[in-house]
RNA sequence: GCGGGCGUAGCAUAGUGGCUCAUGCACCGGCCUUCCAAGCCGGCUACGGCGGUUCGAUCCCGCUCGCCCGCUCCA
């Protein structure tokens, strides 16, 4: 497996229109990114596919789209408002950055610093003669508050009562519907709620291309239990979410589980178990599984004061149910599926051809309409089988240059099919068919092309 | 945000205080070409931005924007 690395898919990305740096002409805006025309035709159906596993293949699961602005109250009922709040403080001497609270846990315990205020975080590091865990100096900078949320305002004016938030999470739109869906779809627990949206942290240090951004797009599933299952349902989620990964082709071997430790855990959750990938730079999070427990929808309860509870008719019960969280990210989900589908390969001329191996049903373009030459008669038998083929299938035509050329074009972009219009086909109505991954032949006759596609993908 | 590295065409690199900034790939047009990056001819496109020093700056200086690595955070 040829590990690449990650500029030279970033140049990839930018040369072939998947992936663009943000606002670039204005010399771009740091750790945005635009994806390009072939860019969001990967990231559309990775969500799709998300989509048809998760939601459409499951009869326990519905959909949702909530808004992005949400009641204030919210994110004080989900512990977002103080739990995103970090106070940041920095060695002046070796220059490493340091939450306060976490460099005084270690000495005090957490239960002194709960609750502490910016000023009286920096007295106690002071008082207490906390050293730098890395040089040992004592020379740090004050603490200072880093919320993760951005905050903007709704209304034309900037009056404080107007002041809302850009969600930092889609799960909150899902609990504070969960009576609605409840009431609307007559679901009966076990069942779970799915959605795809943008959300948005400040966080700290962005990087790494997509991977880390603080505008990014999260696949989120809440799945709502009887309190006392959910480690059963905690594990089948887990082996859900790994299986979504490899039905789409990533590699087994560069996928794994990491439970968090206890101390990582977090405010809302008793378990969570990520899945990470080996990324060029090492194991990174692709999705993680909190158990979050009632937490939220108690929360909500709370803050609301509407009855969030669940009447469960087979056990004659009231409760609140337990959650289990399966929250992916679609932009590192695109990140893994390029680096993951990226090869090169040595042919037997000793030449090298770039490809990517996409899953087919992942693949932004899935046929290349191709003319042998670019005679006049070839021309319209393309347009002919192009028309056939553009309403079920994205497909492209290409006439410039020699025909192998256009061959690895598409294999750099990851096109599994390209159907070769020649001159025979104006005799005999067929044309071939060339695998991208075996490079192998096949010829069809035109009138069951349709079919043969219909039969070969199977996202639509 | 702090420290370090970096910024020349679509991409990857070269080079220079002064002459039309070079090369490969890519892209476009033409000739050619009947299944895996052929060839020839022609063409488009760049010194991240702003300011300073200088007769003259892509090159030196300052600021700024952006990228990469590290720290803290996380999908």
């Amino acid at each position: 497996m040829s590990k690449i690395k990650l500029e030279k898919l970033v140049s990839l990305c930018k040369r072939r229109g998947f992936i663009f740096q943000g606002s670039e002409i204005y010399g771009g805006l740091a750790n945005t990114w635009d994806y390009g025309p072939l860019g969001v035709e990967l990231k559309n159906n990775i969500k799709k596919s998300w989509w048809q596993f998760f939601v459409q293949e499951k009869n326990n699961m519905v959909g949702l789209d909530s808004a992005i602005f949400m009641n204030p109250k919210t994110w004080e009922a989900s512990g977002h408002l103080s739990s995103f709040t970090d106070p940041l403080i920095d060695c002046k001497d070796c220059k490493t950055r340091f939450r306060g609270d976490h460099i005084l846990e270690q000495y005090l315990g957490s239960d002194q610093v709960i609750g502490k205020s910016l000023e009286e975080i920096t007295e106690m590091i002071k008082e207490n003669n906390i050293k730098c865990p890395k040089c040992g100096n004592k020379n740090f900078t004050e603490a200072r508050m880093f919320n993760l949320m951005f905050k903007t305002h709704q209304g034309v004016t900037s009056e404080k009562g107007t002041e809302i938030f850009l969600r930092p999470e889609t799960a909150q739109g899902i609990f504070v519907n969960f009576k609605n869906v409840v009431n609307s779809t007559r679901k009966k627990l076990p069942f779970g709620i799915a959605q795809i949206g943008k959300s948005f942290r400040n966080e700290i240090t962005p990087g790494n291309f997509i991977f880390r951004t603080r505008e990014f797009e999260q696949m989120e599933i809440e799945f709502f239990v009887k309190p006392g299952t959910e480690k059963e349902w905690h594990n089948y989620w887990k082996n859900e979410s790994i299986a979504w990964y490899i039905k789409y082709s990533i590699d087994k071997d560069s996928l794994r589980f990491r439970d968090h430790e206890e101390d990582e855990l977090s405010h809302y959750s008793n378990a969570t178990s990520d899945i990470e990938y080996k990324f060029p730079w090492g194991w990174g999070e692709l999705a993680g599984i909190a158990s979050r427990t009632d937490f939220d929808l108690s929360q909500h309860e709370k803050f609301s004061k509407e009855d969030l509870k669940y009447f469960d008719q087979a056990s004659n019960e009231k409760y609140i149910p337990y959650v289990i969280e399966p929250s992916f990210g679609a932009d590192r989900a695109s990140l893994t599926f390029m680096l993951d589908a990226y090869n090169e390969e040595v042919l037997d001329g000793g030449e090298t051809r770039t490809v990517l191996k996409f899953h087919q049903d992942i693949a932004p373009i899935k046929i290349a309409v191709l003319p042998l030459s670019k005679k006049e008669e070839l021309l319209s038998k393309v347009d002919e089988v192009f028309n056939l083929l553009k309403s079920k299938f994205v497909t492209v035509i290409d006439e410039t240059q020699s025909i192998g050329k256009r061959y690895r074009r598409q294999d750099e972009i990851g096109t599994p099919y390209c159907v070769t219009v020649d001159f025979d086909t104006l005799d005999d109505e067929s044309v071939t068919i060339r695998d991208r991954d075996t490079m192998k032949q096949v010829r069809l006759p035109i009138e069951s092309l349709k079919n043969y596609f219909i039969e070969t993908f199977s996202l639509n």
